[in-house]
DNA sequence: CATGAATGAGTCTTCATTCAT
DNA sequence: GATGAATGAAGACTCATTCAT
C-alpha cells in the first residue's frame, strides 16, 4: 500500500508545484504568469518544474484536468448514493455547492479554462475535459431524469439530456452568483431553492 | 447632427481598427495576437493604432465592451416589444438565438471575457461588463418575471431575479450546445422547447 | 543606378550586422556566441537583428553563403581572363592567394563550413555551398585542364576533374600553412612554387 | 604488465564512455549532445562520467585527441615498413585509405576539429592536434621525400616539407570525395592514381 | 563510491511601445 | 498627423554541473 519513500517524495513535490502554480495562475491568469514565478512560488528551481511537467501548458492542463476529474467523481458519487431520483438531484445540488465552497480558487480556474462561460462549462474546454464532462452529463445526470420519468417520479416535460443540461446550468449560475458576491448571494442551504425552478411550473394550473 | 468631416473620418478609422482587431483576436485569442498583426489586418500603421488606443489592453477592452453593449441593447429591445410577459420571454429566447447565430465568433469573445472572475485576460475588464450584465438581469429581465407574477401570468415559484438568472443560464446552455455542435444540437426554432423547462413543472400534478 | 536612400541605409545596416556577426563567430564559434553578443558587437538592438535575419541560423548561413559566392565569382573571373591554360592556372593561384589574404577571417569561417562534412555546426549549410563549389570544380576549373590537354599544353597524367581537385587542395594546403603561421610559411609570391608540384614530375626522366 | 583488477576495470569503463560519447557526438555534433545523453548511451550515471572527465569539453578533447593519435601512429607505421621511398608513399596512400574506410564516422569528427583553425567548436583543441600533425608532417612524411631525393629516387621539384603537405592534401582531397559520395568517387584501389599527380609532370617533355 | 535529482544561469526569440522622419 | 524602424525587456525552456544520499 505504502509507496517507496522516493515515490512519496515525488508525489509531494508534484502536489506542491501544482498548488503553487494554481495560486499564481489564479492571481494573474495563465499568460501573465511566468515559469519563474511559478517556480518561486512553489519554491523549486525552474529546472525541477520541467522535470515534472514538460512545459507550461502541460502544467496548466494537468492542473485543470486533475481538478475536473475530482469534481466529476465527487458529483457522480453524490448522485449514486440515494435511491430516489428527487433525492439524487437534491444530493447533487448539495454536493456541488460544497464542492464549490471547498475549492473556490480551483473553481475559478476550472471555469476560467472553460473560457469563463458560466452557463456552460463545456465551452472552450480542452477536449479531454469536455469529453469527460459530456460523459457525466449524458451517462450519469441524464439517466437520473430518464429513470425518474420511467418510474413516474417526473413528468416528461423535456428530453432527459436537456434536463441534465438545464440542471447543470442552473446550479452553475447560482454558484457563480455566490462566487462573485458571497454576501449578497449566499448559495442556498436548501437545494429546493434551485430545484423548484425545475420542479414547479411557472405557467399553468 | 452631422459631425464635422474630420470627426466622421476618425470614427470610420476607429471602426475599421476595431473590426480588424476583432478578426484577429477571434482567430487567435488575445495573447497570441500582436499589435503588428492587428495593424496589418486593419491596414493602418502601428503608430496610428496607438493614436486611437493607448495600448493593446485598451483596444481589447474597448472591443469587448462595445460588443457587450450591443448585445444588451438588442436583448433589451426584444423584451420591451411585446406586451404579454410570456411573449416577452419567447421574444427574448428568439432574439438571443438570432444574436448568437449572427455573431458566433463575437460570442466566443464576449463570454470569454464576461465571466471567469479574476482569472481573466484582463482582470479589470470583468467588473465593467459584469456590472452592465447585472443591471440587465436585475432591471430588465427580472422585471418581466416580476410583472408577470403581479399580473397573474406566472406563478411565484421563485424570486424574479433568480428566475432571470435561470432563464439566462438556460438559454446560454442550449446556445452553447448549438455553438459546439450545430448539427447535433440545433438551436430550437420553437422557444418553448427551452421555456417549457421553466413553464412546466417537473414534479407534481 | 542609385538606390533610394532608405534602401541604401538598409544595405549598410545589413552589412554592419554581418560584419559584427563574423567577428564574434570567428572569435568564439557559432554555438558559443549569443545573439546578445552579436547585437552588441554590431551596435544594433537584438530586435533589429531579427528584422534582417529570421534567426541565428539564418544570419550564419547568409554570412557563409554570401562569402562563398563572392569567392567563387572572383576565382572564376581569375580563370577566365588569360587565354593560355598555364597562365589561367597561375592566375588562379595568385587570385586565391590574394583572396585569402584580403579575407583572412572570412576564410576561417568558410573552411570551418566547407570541411568536416556532416559533422558541422549546420549540416544543411553544406549542401548548398558544396553544390556551388562542386560546380566550380567540375565546370570551371576542370575544363581548364581538359582544354589544356586537348590543346597539347598539358600531358594527360590524370582525369581533368581529379587535377582540379588536386590543384584546389594544393592551394588550400599552402594557404593553410600561411593562415596558421604567416611568418613561418609565407604564401609564395611566385605561383609556380605551388604549380611546379603539378607541372614537374617527381619521378622519371 | 597486467594492471590490478581495479585499474583494468576503470580503463574498460573509460573506454565505454568514450565509445558512447563518440556515437552521439557523431550523430548530432558536440553542441547538440547533452551529458545526459552521453551518460544514457554509455549506460553510466552522469556523476560517474564526471568522475572520469572533468567536464564536457574535457571528454570531447580526450576523444578527438586519442583518435588523432591512433591515426598518426598507424600512418607512421605504414611509412616505416617498406624500404623503398616510392613504396613508402604507396603504403601511406593505401593505409590512409583503409584508415578512412574503417573509421568513416571518426574521420568526420577528426576533420571537423583538425581544420577550420580558430573557428572550431573548441579553439584550444586545435593547437594540440595541429602540433602532433605538424610533427608527423615534418619529421615523418617530409623525411621520406628528403631521403628519396638524397637517394636519387625523386627529383628535387620542391621542398620536402612542401611535398609532404602536398601529398597529405591530395590524399585528403580524394578521401573527401569518397567520403561525400562513395559511389560516385570510389577511393582508388591503386595508390598510383593519386601518386601519379605528384610523380608525373603535367607540363614538359 | 556511484548515483541522478536538483539547480539556475544563460539561450533564442517575440512583441508592445516609442519617436524621429 | 501618419508612419514603421528600432528598441530591449521579458519569457519559455535547456543542460552542464553539483552534491546529498
Amino acid at each position: 500500500m505504502k509507496l517507496p519513500r522516493r515515490e512519496r517524495e515525488k508525489l509531494r513535490q508534484r502536489k506542491e508545484m501544482l498548488a503553487g502554480a494554481l495560486d499564481v495562475f489564479l492571481e494573474k491568469g495563465y499568460h501573465n504568469v511566468s515559469m519563474q514565478e511559478i517556480a518561486a512560488k512553489a519554491e523549486f528551481a525552474i529546472g525541477t518544474l520541467y522535470k515534472f511537467f514538460k512545459n507550461k501548458e502541460d502544467l496548466y492542463k494537468t492542473l485543470v484536468l486533475e481538478m475536473s476529474d475530482g469534481f466529476n467523481e465527487a458529483l457522480t458519487k453524490a448522485i449514486e448514493e440515494p435511491d430516489d431520483e428527487v433525492e439524487k438531484l437534491r444530493n447533487y445540488v448539495r454536493a456541488k455547492g460544497e464542492l464549490f465552497r471547498a475549492n473556490v480558487s480551483m473553481i475559478r480556474l476550472y471555469f476560467a479554462e472553460s473560457r469563463g462561460a458560466s452557463f456552460n462549462v463545456m465551452a472552450g474546454l480542452d477536449s479531454v475535459i469536455r469529453e469527460r464532462y459530456d460523459h457525466f452529463m449524458q451517462a450519469t445526470l441524464a439517466s437520473v431524469f430518464e429513470s425518474g420519468v420511467r418510474r413516474k417520479r417526473f413528468k416528461k416535460i423535456a428530453d432527459p439530456y436537456h434536463l441534465a443540461i438545464a440542471l447543470d446550468s442552473l446550479t452553475n449560475a447560482f454558484l457563480f452568483l455566490w462566487l462573485n458576491a458571497p454576501e449578497r448571494h449566499p448559495y442556498p442551504e436548501d437545494p429546493d431553492t434551485i430545484l423548484d425552478i425545475l420542479f414547479k411550473g411557472l405557467v399553468g394550473p
